[in-house]
RNA sequence: GGUCUCGUAGCUCAGUUGGAUAGAGCAACAGCCUUCUAAGCUGUGGGUCCCAGGUUCGAAUCCUGGCGGGAUCACCA
């Protein structure tokens, strides 16, 4: 049983003997102490003083006796108006940072029979362009988020849904047709995926000048959005597509392609991976028979032009398309396919969609539309919803040109790690094969922290020029905190020192020192909470907080050149603790750390 | 207009189930490299927690109303 759960019982013990009440657990809060005050755990007894029926001081004293004679760790109180702050023995920090040291997944929980199964879907990418920087956001976050699931014992697993289908992808490949001349990104020496996001371009610019040609012969905007003979020959193609015209088929499956060779290059970049990949070109007629089904029962309706619909009034919302008219499947059509199968495939207790803010109303038409058709899993379904990334110029728009396109702003962050190294000779006396792995894994640090410490659901800014200063409250910052643990390490193998599995609790401790033994203390609350909000930032914060009160530690005591043995193991053993955190915390974020930097 | 969401220092962000005097970093200024990596550390200045009510012993946090930004309400995905 951990410290905090036995004050909490001991507390209504306390309160049963002296007031005889029976308080709910819920009354009793007992917090960490806050830094400027002296103590370790805090009771708030507030809640408290109707039971006592005594006065805040008076009460938070009385308790406190209790607790010190029935709580063997509790040294000492004090009491400043209706908190009680409680000292616990140094010997329980001592055993606690020792159990620390032994333990090589501290805060981890191992999965077991109970184990949940969580499934989660991130990525989702569009064939007809290359991810962008709202993609690094969504592949970050679902990624970390399946490794602190992970970390908390949950069966993970994670999938990935290309939309390889649909109005888009006929688009791109209509411009290639038109204008391509044949090239393959072999011939044109490109990514994959960038081939054919330049064809998509081009699909829209030329379509944009049908548009203007018709309204400058009279027609309205609507009209010639409409009637332009590009959209009707995209349109036509999308329907020999589902008619499984060999000629458009053949097309389509050697685009795909070359689009997911594209981008295996980039997740293998940011080091993402799935355990699954659903393909909508897969699922889509599963969903139109979920269609099929919703009319049967009576839950959908057909207007008169043949499409299909389901009313959303009586939920508050509007009335939303589920098939269209020419019998062709929309994004909700196949969204509903692809549901039923995954439940079918792995029998999830949640399934987890990280998908940006943009389609909360898609997820909430979704889940709404499963269960009206009966089915009662519809409950496990939870969107992560995340908020764009906006840069300091204003928005991205694909239109104007200002999307941070995600391989170049990769391969921008890992240039930049390394004019940076070089300008201040940090890796002069490393191999290049060496500078490359260790600039690579700072490029890539700086942005994925970046991006990661801010909470999910919150619209942030991205600066390219900000993300690449390397002081603060960054990756790197954290990642050569870590190097220099490394580099202790290597130090005390040159003076022969060897390093202890264990400290004696005769050792003299500092305030500074216990405090970061209860910071290391908090971790798996930490893990816990993260894992509940299915938010990173939680742990990238933590780290950070957890390093800054590292460094201040470090810099006031030099640890070689301490003259008292114990000590000195004592801080070296301590150090270790926390680069083990740091790797960890780092870990489930998806970040690399280095060991010289 | 309806629904959802956000609003904390000049800027980017933390702030635990409501708890004590609201915190970091950047930017500005002033210091610290014969001692384990100065990509660091120390110090100074910087706040109407958008506004107004309400609940509470106690509100940045919860409720209501307003103001401001964003998203969405497509036979796009």
């Amino acid at each position: 049983m951990n410290i905090e759960s036995k004050l909490i019982e001991t507390v209504i013990e306390a309160v049963h003997d002296i007031y005889d009440q029976a308080p709910d657990a819920k009354t009793i809060q007992i917090q960490k102490t806050r830094k400027d005050f002296e103590g370790d755990f805090t009771l708030v007894v507030f809640p408290l003083l109707r039971m006592s029926k005594k006065s805040p001081e008076q009460t938070a004293t009385e308790l406190g006796d209790y607790l010190q004679q029935n709580v063997k760790e509790i040294n000492s109180y004090n009491v400043i108006k209706g908190f009680l702050n409680l000292t616990i023995d140094k010997s329980f920090w001592l055993d606690f940072i020792n159990s620390v040291g032994n333990n090589n997944s501290y805060g981890f929980i191992e999965a077991d029979e109970n184990s949940r199964t969580m499934m989660i879907e991130y990525s989702s990418p569009n064939t007809n362009k290359p991810l962008h920087l709202g993609h690094i956001r969504n592949n970050l976050l679902g990624y970390s988020v399946a490794q602190i699931l992970k970390s908390q014992g949950n069966n993970v697993v994670k999938v990935n849904l290309v939309n390889d289908r649909g109005i888009h992808i006929c688009k791109s490949m209509l411009a290639w047709q038109k204008w391509g001349d044949d090239v393959t990104p072999e011939k044109a020496n490109k990514k994959g995926d960038h081939l054919v996001g330049g064809f998509y371009v081009k699909f829209d610019q030329e379509y944009k000048k049908e548009i203007k040609e018709l309204v400058d012969k009279g027609s309205t905007e609507d009209d010639a959005k409409k009637n332009a003979p590009l959209i009707l020959e995209a349109q036509e193609m999308l329907r020999k597509w589902e008619a499984k015209d060999s000629e458009v088929i053949a097309l389509w499956e050697k685009m795909n392609s070359w689009v997911l060779n594209g981008f295996d290059v980039t997740y293998k970049e940011l080091g993402v991976d799935f355990d699954k990949v659903y393909f909508e070109s897969e699922t889509y007629k599963l969903g139109k028979s979920l269609v099929e089904e919703g009319l049967e029962k009576g839950v959908f309706f057909k207007k008169e032009d043949g499409s299909v619909w389901i009313d959303l009034k009586d939920e508050g919302l509007d009335q939303k398309l589920l098939l269209r008219s020419d019998g062709t499947s929309v994004y909700m059509t196949q969204d509903l396919g692809t549901a039923r199968q995954r439940f079918t495939d792995y029998n999830a207790n949640e399934l987890i969609y990280v998908v940006g803010n943009e389609q909360n109303y898609h997820f909430q038409v979704l889940k709404i539309v499963l269960s009206k058709l009966g089915y009662s899993w519809a409950d496990y379904l939870h969107h992560l919803s995340y908020g764009m990334v906006e840069l300091p110029e204003g928005k991205m728009k694909s239109r104007e040109g200002t999307v941070v396109d995600a391989d170049d702003l990769i391969e921008g962050m890992v240039s930049t790690a390394e004019e940076m190294s070089q300008e201040l000779g940090k890796l002069d006396n490393y191999s290049a094969e060496e500078k490359k792995e260790i600039v690579k894994t700072i490029g890539l640090g700086a942005l994925k922290y970046f991006i990661l410490k801010v909470d999910p659901k919150k619209t942030m800014t991205f600066d390219p020029k900000e993300s690449i200063d390397f002081n603060g409250n960054t990756g790197p910052f954290i990642q050569y905190t870590y190097a220099r643990i490394q580099s202790l390490i290597r130090k005390a193998a040159e003076k022969d020192i060897e390093i202890p599995t264990q400290v004696s609790d005769q050792v003299e401790v500092s305030a500074k020192e216990l405090q970061l033994i209860k910071f290391l203390h908090t971790y798996p609350e930490i893990l816990n909470e993260a894992a509940k909000n299915f938010s990173p930032a939680i742990i990238a914060n933590y780290v950070y907080d957890l390093v800054k009160e590292y460094n201040q530690f470090y810099h006031d005591h030099p640890i070689f050149s301490e003259t008292d043995r114990d000590k000195l193991l004592f801080r070296l053993f301590l150090s270790i603790q926390v680069s083990k955190v740091i790797n960890s915390g780092m870990h489930l974020l998806g970040i690399n750390v280095p060991d010289r930097m």
